[in-house]
DNA sequence: TATGAATGAGGTTTCATTCAT
DNA sequence: AATGAATGAAACCTCATTCAT
């Protein structure tokens, strides 16, 4: 009797730890594919193969489910990517050229990338969304950039140039093709018939790089 | 007596011409502020004086007149816009510098700006819209920004260049800037604290003029 | 200067007093077509020709427009058809098979004849209208026919029988096609696939009589 | 104790299970009271005992409702009648006339008998009425009468007729007696007054089957 | 703890009726 | 008297959230 039900509550309870990170993949992927007023609770519901009433366990509120999902995604990159930075050794220019494409592979092209188009929308009524990005993203974010950009200085490799504008200038192009090619809609916006976003962001990259670079500066 | 008549005539008229432009300034006014499902229809009316029912007559469903607010602000600048570009006579790069700014002053910085972060997330269900937006706004820009990349390359100030990235990699931060700028929760994602719009465009097109201009271009 | 208007006037005033037939005709067509909740003012005001606020001169409520409309179209039926049938002088049975198929010819199979179905749906919260119907068609309609059966009674061709009971046998029938016929969705509930309202009526009408006749009557 | 849970959970799924019949049930008695398009739906929510968004679970639409009441209210009905008809074995004379009086009994005298005229104005606008009326009322209902008039030939007790005429013969009374009798406004169309729906049914049966028999047929 | 039935506030849309011109 | 723009009361339907089991 009782050991046979051993392994049931064993399995369960790692099951009901699992609960919280299912509901929010779910949501994630059905946010960023239909967004998020019309994403209904029922379908993250179904699509993390539990009920509603079970969603509504775990997050207390639309609201708070979706600040968890951006949460819960953002932060570990930010970690992940400050690490990798500093660890770089080469020319800042393959640094940044690099950079730019690893970020669109890795975070870009993922559902995570299309998280900034819903943030954009929807951070307006959910205040501490903004903070939390503020204080987790764009800050560090801006230390990050920051730190390549002084080291291109630094070895001559780029003239002076604020930390904050190279950040906007690198970050932008990126968000945008985030923003804009997941939805069939709107691609066209950012790339050229036939165009491959890695196209795209190789020919970016070298123009933010070769605008960076000071006149004697070496060329790639 | 007999000419008094005239001009309530005239007034008449001219109010009830005016009323499908009153209603959609209120309803871009409100979409930009608080989005577009969030903006009740009532709000809209109440906005532009009038009510519920009036909306209606002007407008069959809030689709249309999200439909119609897009469109009515977009088409007008775009004509604007390619007159401009044609005429302009002076040093490539100074366009490009010159039409960022300006770009900025007159679209960015206001609401018809922020219509596109509203466009990118609701286009997903108004499809007219894509269709729309690509035949009136980005065939017609691309034309314009490869024509002067074009002339560019020609007075040998740039080295060649696909037209289609540089249209991307000049508008992505425009868009960007006008995309977070109206949010105060989002403008930090592009603005350092203390910079202004202006001076991150100024910068930003100062990098971009620079990575694009050929290696024996004149400086500006 | 008064000579010129005179004219104008007359006819204008001829039009005027023209309106309000001109409307009920256009409001029987639709109401016919369409139902009653499903036709709008403004549709019936566009068949008349005339603006939304014309309909509400001459017709102060929707209601009062339908109770105009039923009133105008039965009437005169009634007298009309009372003078027919006393004017008949042949052989009963033939005066209710002609009768059946006249009804049919002249009202069954016109928008007259559909108005009994909005009837029997909009009498209930129109009561003035069953005051109306009852005393200008039913009880007319029933001393029609008390008269017709009385008459074969007494000529020996019909065995005795409750005038009413014959009202109903005779009516149902047409008002049930009547009802049905214009409805392409609801005709075959009366109509075999191929048959003709006529020749329904033709074989209903000769069951009636037959069925009205003394064991010693004659044979059609 | 654990017999205890058992009822509890039967009462339960009950109650779920009953849920769509008592909200049709409702639904039935207000249309036939008060008409399609006059009765809200959270006047059947209330009815029902149960909330405007209750219905709307178990109903997607109001004319989905209203389908489902019409098919759930006849289909039942048509099964029993016909093997009724088939077990009888009297005269067919007999079987009219009993079958008349049944009909109204059981059907014309209850709210179902009212669906008729519901169904005649709503047909319209929901077409998949039209076409399950047809197939499961209508067509089966000609078949059942078909096969009595049959019977009634071959015993001898009929002349030759066709049996959708006799069909139409037979319910066209029927039917606008159920349409109209509900209805105090609309019930003299049919009734005399003093005269119960029962009295006018026998005499109509009794001329229709006298209509019917065959000059050399036996009297009833 | 999990379920999903039930709730009801909230939003869009329709259209009879009013009223300024 | 005629017009048609404006009104606003309904009515349908959605869906986040609650709660009995």
């Amino acid at each position: 009797m009782e050991t046979a039900s051993a392994p049931v509550t064993a399995k369960r309870s790692r099951r009901k730890a699992a609960r919280p990170g299912e509901i929010a993949s779910a949501a994630l992927t059905l946010f960023v594919t239909q967004g998020f007023k019309a994403t209904r609770m029922e379908d993250i519901a179904r699509q993390a193969g539990v009920s509603k009433g079970t969603v509504f366990r775990y997050f207390v509120t639309k609201d708070e489910l979706f600040k968890a999902v951006v949460m819960e995604h953002i932060s570990p990159r930010i970690v992940d990517w400050r690490a990798r930075v500093a660890a770089f050794d080469g020319a800042t220019s393959d640094l940044i050229q690099a950079g730019m494409a690893a970020w669109w592979r890795e975070i870009g092209n993922s559902p995570v990338g299309s998280i900034a188009r819903l943030f954009m929308h929807e951070v307006r009524h959910i205040p501490e969304l903004a903070v939390f990005y503020q204080e987790t993203a764009i800050d560090p974010g801006r230390d990050i950039v920051h730190a390549i950009v002084q080291r291109g200085v630094q070895r001559g490799e780029f003239r002076h140039m604020d930390a904050s504008t190279v950040q906007a200038m690198v970050m932008a192009p990126l968000l945008m093709l985030a923003a804009t090619h997941a939805e069939p809609q709107a691609r066209h916006i950012m790339l050229a018939p036939g165009q491959t976003p890695e196209q795209l962001i190789q020919q970016m990259a070298d123009i933010i790089v070769n605008g960076l670079r000071s006149s004697q500066g070496e060329k790639t």
